[in-house]
Formats: C-alpha cells, sequence, structure tokens
DNA sequence: TTGAAACAGGACTATTTTTGTCCGGTTGCG
DNA sequence: CGCAACCGGACAAAAATAGTCCTGTTTCAA
C-alpha cells in the first residue's frame, strides 16, 4: 500500500468534482488550480480514474472530466487502486515477486492483516463523505485555525489514545 | 509509516535473538546468516535497535548482541519506530513538513485513522507471539508448501472478506 | 472545412527514498 | 599488543516518486 501523492490527488481531484452538480464538466485546469496541483500530473491522475470507470473524460471545446457514478458510491479504496494499481503494504504477496519464505514467516501474517485493517478503513469512507468535510485546498490559505477535522468510518469506538498526540 | 525492508530486517533479526536462552549473546554475522540478510546493512539496522534499548551491544571478540528486554514485552511497534522514526503513513501530519491544507482536509483525516488501525495492529503483537510462529529463513527453503502463517491480534472476529484473496 | 480546445498517451527527466557498501575508529578481551 | 567485534559516517547504486513535455486524436463550432 502506497498512498502517494497520487492518491492524494486523485482523491482531491473527485472531491472537486463531488461538490459540483452531479454531471458537470469540469476541465483539467479547473481542478488543478481549485486544489493546488500540478495540471500535468492531475491529468496523468485522470486518466487513470478515466481507465477505472470512475470518471468520464470528453475531449474538444467545452470538454472535461466528470463523474460517472454517485459520490456515494466511490469509495476510497477505489481510488486508491485505481490509480495505484493492486496495492500491497509490502513485498509478501505481490504474486510474482513473492519472497521465498512466504510460507514460513511470521511477519507476513502481520503484515497481512495491518494491511486488511486499513483496506476496511478506506474502503468504508465514499468520496461524498468526505467531500461533505471537506475545505478546498484554494480557501484552505485564509482558514488556517480551525481544527483538524476528523473521519471516524462508523460511529466511533476506539481506544482514541493513539489519535490524541495528534491532536497534541 | 514506511514499512521498508530495514523494519523487516529488523523484526527477523529481533526474531533470531528470541529464540535462543534469554541473554545469549549472537553475532551480528551468525544473525544475518540464519536470516539471509545482508551483514552490513543487518549492521546499521542494529545499531538502531541498539539505541531504541531494544538491545544491547557488546565489542571485542565474544561480543555480539542480546535482548535487553523479555520478548515479550517488545511490540512489533517498537520495533518499527526504533529503526525508521516516527512513522507516518502520508505527509499530513509530519510536524514542520505539514501540508498547507491541514486543518481543512478531509483526507489528512481519514489518513489519521487509517494509520492508527496499523499501529494498533503492531502494537498488538509481540517479538514472543511472533517468534513462537516464524521458521528461520534457511530452513524455509525445504518447507515451501505449508500453508500461510496467519496473525489475528486477538481472538478473531473479523470481516475476513479482505483476507480470503490471500489463502486463494 | 478548418481551427482551436481539450484530453490521451508515451517518453523523458528530476528528485527523493531505499538499500545497501566501505572504511577508519573504538572498545574489550586475552 | 593484537585481534575480534561493533560504531558511525561517507559514499554509491538502484528503485520509486513526482513530475514535464511533446505529439497525437477527438470534438465542437465558426
Ligand atoms: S515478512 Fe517474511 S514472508 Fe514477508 S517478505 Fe519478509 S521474509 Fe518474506
Ligand atoms: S491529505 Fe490534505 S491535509 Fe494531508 S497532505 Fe494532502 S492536502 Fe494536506
Amino acid at each position: 500500500m502506497q498512498i502517494t501523492r497520487a492518491s492524494e490527488y486523485a482523491m482531491l481531484g473527485l472531491l472537486a468534482l463531488a461538490r459540483r452538480p452531479m454531471g458537470e464538466v469540469v476541465m483539467l485546469d479547473v481542478v488543478a488550480r481549485e486544489e493546488d496541483i500540478p495540471v500535468s500530473f492531475l491529468g496523468k491522475i485522470f486518466q487513470s480514474l478515466a481507465r477505472g470507470k470512475l470518471v468520464k473524460s470528453s475531449r474538444g471545446s467545452g470538454g472535461g472530466f466528470m463523474l460517472v457514478r454517485s459520490p456515494e458510491t466511490i469509495t476510497a479504496l477505489e481510488v486508491i487502486e485505481a490509480v495505484e494499481g493492486p496495492v500491497s503494504l509490502t513485498r509478501c504477496l505481490d504474486e510474482d515477486t513473492g519472497c521465498e519464505h512466504a510460507g514460513g514467516c511470521a511477519l507476513c501474517g502481520l503484515f497481512a492483516e495491518a494491511q486488511d485493517r486499513v483496506k476496511e478503513v478506506f474502503s468504508s469512507a465514499t468520496v461524498a463523505q468526505l467531500s461533505g468535510r471537506h475545505i478546498p485546498g484554494g480557501m484552505v490559505r485564509q482558514a488556517r485555525q480551525r481544527e483538524r477535522i476528523v473521519f471516524r468510518p462508523q460511529r466511533a469506538a476506539k481506544p482514541a489514545a493513539l489519535t490524541e498526540k495528534n491532536a497534541a
């Protein structure tokens, strides 16, 4: 599992689409400026999203990108996998590249468990949910001192100990 | 959060120490051969572990490394953090490098949640636990066809859907 | 029909991170 | 003393990330 900027930009880009009327076509350029992302990089990323059927592109003047599915049905995990391909937290289970220890290694099981957990988190968050909580990049620069937006997948019941260092 | 090979090697190295009588001193060389890790790289890694007080080094002939604490008390998270420094799944909250969106970005909360989950997993696994399930590298090559060792932090009650692709 | 507007896609480059290697120094033992 | 081991920093190779750029191709509309 990588979670590189490409994934991040992809999510931000989709949020930009999601906060307009469904079906509206937006140019790359506009999204890029709105979320402060290098436009040519975003171009690449949206190509992946288009291949992943999350977004539809149209060319020519008046062209751009629009959401294909409603934002409620698009999970963060789908977005990430569309951009990064099949994810893996470690090299343990990558089909072919698989380590020769594989069957006998305890770590491999531990890593798989961790990966499953993050997949859980990402697959339980939708673009629509996130869109509701998001303030687009351009505006944020004037609104720094609000507290951090927290995300709780389903009705928050958690150790909290781990999160508190963030609040500090 | 990185989970690079350095972390992996660190864990494997500690497992090598953990499966001997407590307090035994083992040379780098031996550990490296046993788990099939480049010896000079492992040297670097064990330096970090020593700085993190997980392991004690002694020099001179007859020197080597020994566990300082009992393997039951060492969590995977501690090992990873000793090797990689303070971990972060994304660039969102890295003290100084923090993004200017920060306070207004929904993704940041989502990422933090995911990171907390993997910390949970890694902090609930001890070296001792893993040691019990592990077959050192050298032996594995002859024992490939046993099924994968699974790790369940506490008494397994999980979706399982995500894990099944691994079994396939 | 022509031209400009927009994305498609591949090749390319720059930067950063990971994954090591090397070697002189230091410490401890006999 | 002299060897055996780790220490620690500088260095180097390789891989991954983060982009850029340029040549299409499609579409719209004058
Ligand atoms: S954790 Fe174990 S199985 Fe996974 S790549 Fe490392 S040695 Fe192989
Ligand atoms: S996810 Fe949001 S807060 Fe985090 S680095 Fe990206 S833009 Fe900044």
